[in-house]
DNA sequence: GAGATATAATTGACGAGTCAATGATTGATT
DNA sequence: AATCAATCATTGACTCGTCAATTATATCTC
């Protein structure tokens, strides 16, 4: 039962695309990285993660959590601090700052969504959601 | 009417890690990078494109384009040719290799790709492509 | 026809994410 | 207790795509 390629082709081109001007846009609006503002949010979500931790719900490698961290720290976004219990792990916080820098992004963060998602429907956007979960699960049977 | 940011988040971040799978995941099956592939099929589909064309139809920067074909045709998989009507052009065209380049990738991609949509039905496929085309053209409005 | 403008391709410098190798710490086995 | 394996973080080398600057050609305007 193969798809239409064609059609998929595209669809998964425009995907990339997608991404593409998202973290773009996102950027140059906010003033700051899609993905290092995605890390503050989920630490201000959390409170306390380990980079591990970031690294499963940001879903990118754990050479780029160092990385980003090393500028988010390097701007008194987050701490970083060895887990006494486990001193193999690193725990992240975000700072204050870290929490200022978020509250004065929320405009143009709320601006972007909703241009990015103009037109749409609740229930489109569900509906891409359960999409795209769908999607994620089968990417990570790929590799067996 | 701000939508909910924290699903819209983890669908954005879904995305982006679909398209890193999806592209780590194809070349590791077929051994060619999957820009690459969609360049030779796009090529493979409509004989002789300017690089522009292809720029458009991949929505890449043109800067890639030149690179991937310059990979492209060290491998004989492409020639390219200036434009006698128009010196600026530079004419790509695929060769009898680059097809069978692709012809031996197809049963992977197959595969590759009903893996990727395994347990989708043709109408959330054709969801699934009206919800991106509709997010794509809304990304194409976000810089004005 | 000469000079300004526009278009196509190329190049260098950059940021992002990946992989593989390394280091440091912890946990398990004997 | 000593070794061996597993876990977490870091680093270096790499690919990919972007942007800005450059070159070459074509088109427009006076």
């Amino acid at each position: 039962m193969t798809k239409s390629f064609k059609e998929i082709k595209q669809t998964l081109l425009m995907l990339q695309s997608i991404d593409r001007r998202v973290a773009q846009n996102f950027e140059k609006r906010t003033g700051i990285s899609f993905t290092r503002y995605e890390m503050l949010h989920t630490l201000f979500e959390r409170a306390q993660l380990s980079q591990i931790e970031l690294q499963q719900t940001l879903k990118i490698d754990q050479a780029a959590i160092t990385r980003h961290l090393k500028i988010l720290e390097e701007k008194n976004f987050v701490v970083r601090n060895r887990n006494k219990q486990n001193n193999r792990e690193v725990i992240v916080e975000i700072t204050d700052a870290g929490i200022s820098t978020l509250e004065n992004c929320d405009l143009d963060k709320n601006q972007f969504i909703d241009e990015l998602f103009n037109g749409f429907t609740d229930q489109e956007i569900k509906q891409l959601q359960i999409l795209v979960k769908k999607l994620i699960d089968n990417t990570e049977m790929l590799n067996s």
